[in-house]
DNA sequence: CTATTTATGTGATTATATTCACACTTCCCG
DNA sequence: CGGGAAGTGTGAATATAATCACATAAATAG
């Protein structure tokens, strides 16, 4: 699937234009050009057909994009096509929020184990049905349940430990929510997420009008 | 304070240079080299001088940089010498998780209200000692409280029409947890989080190796 | 069947960002 | 006080990414 060596920038707005495309389709439009795509996703045309360039061919000319397909199309080039399955560990506020989110199962992200610290919550049923295990058990559940993704919501000082005992288990995709760097070996992928970061660029461009 | 244009890939670096080198302080290590500084954010040394040199000179050659200053010195970069107040709008888990999360007071930042669109919730006391209004006083309250920056956490359907309030309530700054692009005016400044997205990058990597 | 319109795909161009490499400054040791 | 070591600041070089602009293909109307 991958021919050239890909931006890491196009990656994500694929994502993007496959969430705009995927309402597109709630509202019935078969078909749509680059310009009315690029306007919706905030970027210019010419740079949504370079991105799709990179794997192959897939408009009409002079006509555009049929939704269904290039939708379909994307998910085969971000590999969506098929269930992953998810890990959370830390079931603090923030961790069980995000396993009672919706939008991971809308878009094939499943759970199928959480993990804690703390003993008084190992054993306690998650709303999806998932029972909380206690994190020594990490690595042997990990294996068990096929998971491919670890995500971590711990405290900081934790990240870093959880982490380890994760790319142990075999694990090669990592979503940090904690505020830290954490380091992995090559062959694991970390994306964080960080709000207060983004927090930090809201306050640099409200101080001084960027 | 700002000299020349700015890539936003700078903002965002100098914020994970600050929390490196917060952490840094607590271990009371009182200078740290570029070359060190960077292997503890992944970047590289020149990096890391460059991005400072688009605002002054703060290391000292031969030397490296005073952590305490540095710090200081991007906090006054970055405009968060100051406190930064917070309205989270839509308290389902997600919001709800987010309020009482330590790390945004922990950076300075202050949640002054909450709304929701839900009435059964309006009334009731968050653990801060925060009050949930009811979404149609957003504009009012936003005014009084005098919010800087508003934090969606919506559902996707009800983000757009958040947003609009908040625009018109004079708010310039919106993170976004809601998984739509969100159209504002020029003034106003998104800062998206989507943690699909990350997870659709993860599973990427994941398929085809890269 | 031809002319016109629409809109993709892509080479060329421009813009932006990162990294290199070295002059220059400070510190330290003898 | 002088020489080496450490490490910043920055112009130049390189790498990467975004945009333009146009040849090309499909659709439609006359």
């Amino acid at each position: 699937m991958k021919f050239a060596k890909i931006p890491m920038a196009t990656i994500v707005r694929l994502s993007i234009y496959m969430r705009t495309l995927q309402e597109l389709l709630e509202e019935d439009v078969e078909v749509i050009s680059s310009e009315r795509l690029a306007k919706q996703c905030g970027v210019n045309p010419a740079q949504i057909r370079k991105d799709l360039a990179y794997f192959g061919e897939f408009g009409v000319r002079g006509v555009g994009y049929r939704v269904n397909d290039l939708v379909n199309q994307i998910k085969d080039i971000l590999g969506l096509n098929r269930p992953w399955n998810l890990a959370m560990v830390g079931l603090g506020n923030l961790g069980s929020a995000l396993v009672r989110h919706g939008n991971f199962i809308k878009h094939g992200y499943v759970f199928t184990a959480a993990f804690d610290a703390d003993q008084s919550k190992v054993g306690k049923r998650l709303p999806n049905g998932l029972i909380i295990n206690h994190i020594s058990e990490l690595e042997d559940v990990v294996r068990e349940r096929d998971v491919h993704v670890g995500i971590i919501a711990t405290p900081a000082n934790d990240a870093q430990s959880v982490a380890n005992s994760l790319v142990l288990a075999g694990i090669n995709g990592i979503l940090n929510f904690a505020p830290v760097q954490i380091q992995v070996p090559d062959c694991c992928h970390v994306e964080n997420v960080d709000f207060t970061i983004k927090l930090d660029s809201i306050a640099y461009h409200l101080s001084f009008g960027g």
